[in-house]
RNA sequence: GCUGGGGUGGCGGAAUUGGUAGACGCACAGGACUUAAAAUCCUGCGCCCUCAGGGGCAUGCGGGUUCGACUCCCGCCCUCAGCACCA
């Protein structure tokens, strides 16, 4: 042990002997309780940036505590490194996108370990490798032969910047989540995998999660299924030019059917589409101009005013068999429902828009049900449940009452039925990129789409391809890739050239990291019922819809493939919180500039006041936000690892706010936390000659001093708070626990000279915890003021350490606090024992000479007592 | 608009779930050590009065329940995030 802590030196000391000794590589062991430990997969940037740090950081303290608990922990790490920043490398520096991928895992692995994240590097996977992506293709494959793989020509959301489709999840919003480019519709064939099949299992399923998982993730995904529950009705089409007879329109508002006034449809919608001829030209152009703003839809921030146009046509209310106008409405929507829906202005805000512009009757057929006058003479729709007027026989009847009952007239009567509609689509999963698992299929004159056998498997990407960066699939330039033999009549065949989007790749890693060698199947489930599911996910929030909801799609279907046999991935999910750092923002340049381009003053609470450009003193806007290259507010790691140390990092990314809030960066404090690690360091020094011999496994010596006693209460609460803490994933207060017991252990009245056998005892037990409790934080510097104390060479674990169990009777205090109050207002504390009476206590209080003057010459109404908190002296 | 979080010192944040609000850290101020600086150590630090004993006010705002409310209830305000014509 150094005299100073020179963090470089302790770290690659203990990084290399933790890869010697393969500290972190996990095997499972029926004996063993297990604990899988898990951060969302990376994707190789090249460059590690602090999110990345803080993911690790939360996952590496979680991994070591339970370690530290006699788990045995799977801790693994890959890289999700299909996608499209390599393919924009290749297309625009000509690099081989495979080299580049490469390159940046290496550079992002050599930065992990000097992080020291204690990952099972046996098991690192890497998508755009073949012996990863053949199982993804094997799951196409088996998805073909499930019916939840289908191929369809259909509009699909495209960004024309990142020239290619995006699913529903990925386009939300109406702009592209990668780029933010607003997004077209497009209509290409495309592969889809049937999400909605699982839909009620995926809603039904978060029961189970519900404890383990954020309430925001949960109540996210149940608004993108959006179930909805009503009824289909059929309105037939009168004298219909076009031959279809009736549409289709879906409601969770039958009851309000007497208050329709019109049939509105979508301009999609096929009855449109087999009417044209019957059209004047203004409704035509119309239509047309409705489809258009649809295809290219404008701002999604702004709302969009309503319009439409009656089509001439007519439908009838098949309830009260009123002659109806059917609209085509640029409100209505074809992908949702059946693209129709029946007007009811009284009692939807959007038809009494759309009726109050085109001047539509507007009828009201719901009063509200506790008889109160509340009613759309304000201009607005009456849009709550109630009784039901104007309705002929089902006048005067509750809305629930008389839904159910309509309902069932319809299916009666054979115009309509109960239906539940949902607001999630089918995964779309074609992309016209190179950088991508192929789409195990070839397209034969004769046969069709020609599923690849699975002997043939993996499809290989080409070593490389045209990067054109427009329009189709690189792939599909390259003869010897495309032109392929028909596995079914041998003939003459094309190959699929689009490729699965990269969250496919990432809706099953976690599995594979179970077995990841395996050559014939992705895991092995044996193996995989040993390690899963998942006990704690750890990643950003920013995947709430789209990988955790594609990840809990796929596991049910392997469920349903009998390779695992539960239905939830992760038991519990922790989403991290974002790392912020101060922006500049010059208005007139439109760009961000670097800190040192900037003059600023902080106020005295370190706030900026003012900042102006160097250059020309033009004034420039403080925000703090989300780091990023373009914003000039990102912390090199790596930068801070080699001034601080990775240990310092860790903890003070960890210590400075709780994991699910944002955390500003802030220079000081990691300063904060090397001071830290520095006093405890000299504490150590000083003391662990004089406490080398003390073995704190065999026995608490008998007769304690005061002040070791002191010292030992204050060790055994840390640890009960520290087991608190860590068990309801609070992973700052930990840290402020042991910042609390290292400033007791400082304070104690001990010097090694002097101290007796006792006291040495106490110091050793406090020293020997905290460095145990603070291992999460920072392993290496721990390991190595373990071995300082302990003398043991072969690093924490494999001495067999643990966090310590707290003795109850330790942390007890033998005199408690006791507040008093008169009438809820503190006014003095008396001292007690633990367990001392009701009475006792009282007559501590009332004897208190504070308390005496603010009670003389009142009437003691009654006493509260809370045993070991506070008197409360309620007086009048 | 709908849904879900949040509003506590100069800042990040604590608070055993109804029981001493502000732990721990940062920043700041003063002091010790030093020729000096850094480092380190000590002290102070919610706001306002103060006769230096204390006293009053304080957890976004206004009510309520309670002996007692950051915590529970009602009504507002602000803020962040997600969704957004979902019939």
């Amino acid at each position: 042990m150094d005299q100073k802590y020179f963090p470089k030196k302790v770290e690659k000391k203990w990084q290399e002997r933790w890869a010697g000794n393969r500290t972190f590589e996990a095997r499972p062991d029926n004996e063993l309780e297990k604990y899988y430990c898990l951060e969302m997969l990376p994707y190789p940037s090249g460059r590690l940036h602090m999110g990345h740090v803080r993911n690790y950081s939360i996952g590496d303290a979680v991994a070591w505590y339970m370690r530290l608990n006699g788990f045995n922990v799977l801790h693994p790490i890959g890289w999700d490194s299909f996608g499209q920043p390599a393919e924009q490398a290749a297309i625009k520096q000509g690099v081989n996108p495979r080299e580049w991928t490469e390159d940046n895992i290496s550079q992002m692995k050599a930065q992990l370990k000097t992080l020291g994240i204690g990952y099972d590097w046996s098991r690192e996977i890497a998508a755009h490798r073949p012996d990863y992506y053949k199982f993804d293709q094997w799951f196409f494959l088996k998805m073909l032969e499930m019916g939840l793989a289908y191929l369809k020509e259909s509009e699909v959301n495209w960004c024309p910047k990142c020239e290619t489709t995006l699913s529903n999840e990925q386009a939300s919003g109406g702009i592209c989540w990668r780029c933010g480019t607003q997004v077209e519709k497009q209509s290409r064939p495309q592969w889809f995998l049937k999400i909605t099949a699982y839909a009620d299992e995926l809603l039904a399923g978060m029961d189970e999660i519900e404890d383990g998982w954020p309430e925001k993730v949960l109540t996210m995904q149940r608004n993108w299924i959006g179930k909805s529950e009503g009824a289909m009705i059929d309105f037939a089409i009168k004298d219909s030019p076009g031959g279809i007879d009736s549409v289709r329109v879906f409601t969770t508002r039958i009851d309000t059917i007497y208050g329709v006034n019109a049939i509105v449809v979508a301009s999609g919608h096929p009855l449109i589409e087999t009417n044209t001829g019957f059209f004047s030209e203004d409704v035509k152009t119309k239509i047309d101009q409705i489809e258009a703003e649809h295809a290219n839809p404008k701002d999604y921030e702004v709302e969009i005013e309503k319009d439409g146009i009656d089509t001439g046509l007519h439908a009838l209310n098949p309830f009260s068999g009123e002659e109806l106008p059917v609209w085509v409405g640029n409100y209505v929507m074809m992908s949702y429902g059946t693209g129709a829906v029946m007007s009811v202005p009284g009692h939807d805000e959007r038809d009494h828009e759309f009726a109050t512009k085109f001047g539509l009757p507007v009828v009201s057929v719901i009063e509200p049900a506790d008889g109160s006058d509340v009613r759309q003479e304000d201009g607005n729709a009456f849009t709550e449940k109630g009784r039901l007027v104007n309705s002929g026989e089902w006048s005067g009847k509750p809305s629930a009452e008389a839904i159910s009952e309509m309902t069932s007239f319809a299916e009666e009567k054979g115009f309509g039925e109960k239906a539940v509609t949902y607001r999630l689509r089918d995964w779309g999963i074609s992309r016209q990129r190179f950088w991508g698992a192929p789409i195990p299929i070839v397209h034969c004159g004769d046969c069709g789409t020609v599923p690849v056998p699975y002997k043939d498997l993996p499809v290989e990407l080409p070593e490389s391809a045209p990067f054109t960066g427009i329009g189709e699939s690189p792939l599909a330039k390259v003869e010897e890739f495309v032109n392929v033999e028909c596995p079914n009549c041998g003939g003459d065949a094309r190959r699929e050239t689009d490729t699965m989007d990269t969250f496919v790749d990432s809706t099953w890693y976690y599995f594979r990291y179970c077995d990841p060698r395996n050559d014939e199947m992705p895991f092995d489930p044996a193996i995989a019922a040993y390690w899963l599911p998942v006990d704690l996910y750890i990643g950003g929030i920013d995947h709430a819809v789209m990988h955790l909801l594609y990840t809990r799609f796929w596991t049910k279907a392997m469920r349903d493939l009998g390779l695992v046999s539960f239905d939830e991935p992760a038991k519990s999910l922790l989403t991290q919180g974002m790392v912020v750092g101060e922006s500049f923002y010059s208005k007139k340049k439109g760009t961000y500039f670097f800190e040192d381009e900037v003059e600023f003053k902080r106020d005295g609470q370190g706030r900026i006041t003012e900042a102006v450009l160097k250059s020309d003193g033009s004034p420039v806007k403080v925000a703090v936000e989300k780091m990023s290259k373009s914003k000039h507010n990102g912390v090199d790691p790596d930068d801070m690892i080699s001034i601080y140390g990775a240990d310092a990092v860790r903890l003070f990314v960890l210590f400075a706010a709780p994991a699910e809030n944002e955390l500003v960066w802030q220079e000081s404090g990691i300063e904060g936390a090397v001071r830290f690690l520095q006093r405890v360091w000299r504490f150590v020094l000083k003391w662990r000659e004089t406490v080398s011999g003390i073995d704190v496994s065999s026995g608490t010596p008998e007769e304690m001093s005061k002040a070791a006693s002191d010292l030992r209460r204050k060790t055994h609460q840390t640890i009960l708070r520290i087991r608190e803490n860590f068990e309801s994933r609070q992973f700052n207060t930990p840290v402020a626990a042991l910042m609390e017991l290292s400033n007791a252990l400082g304070d104690a009245p001990f010097e090694p000279e002097s101290a007796t056998v006792v006291e040495r005892y106490a110091v050793r037990e406090a020293l020997e915890s905290l460095i145990i409790m603070l291992t999460p934080y920072a392993p290496h510097y721990c390991e190595e003021l373990w071995e300082a104390v302990t003398g043991s060479t072969g690093g924490i674990l494999a001495s067999g350490a643990r966090i310590p169990e707290a003795e109850e009777s330790v942390a007890a205090k033998d005199e408690i606090e006791i507040a008093v109050q008169v009438n809820g207002k503190l006014r003095s504390r008396v001292y007690a024992a633990p367990d001392a009476s009701n009475e006792t206590l009282e007559a501590a209080a009332l004897a208190d000479e504070k308390v005496k003057e603010h009670t003389e010459g009142k009437q003691i109404v009654k006493m509260i007592v809370v045993p070991g908190r506070l008197v409360n002296v309620v007086v009048k």
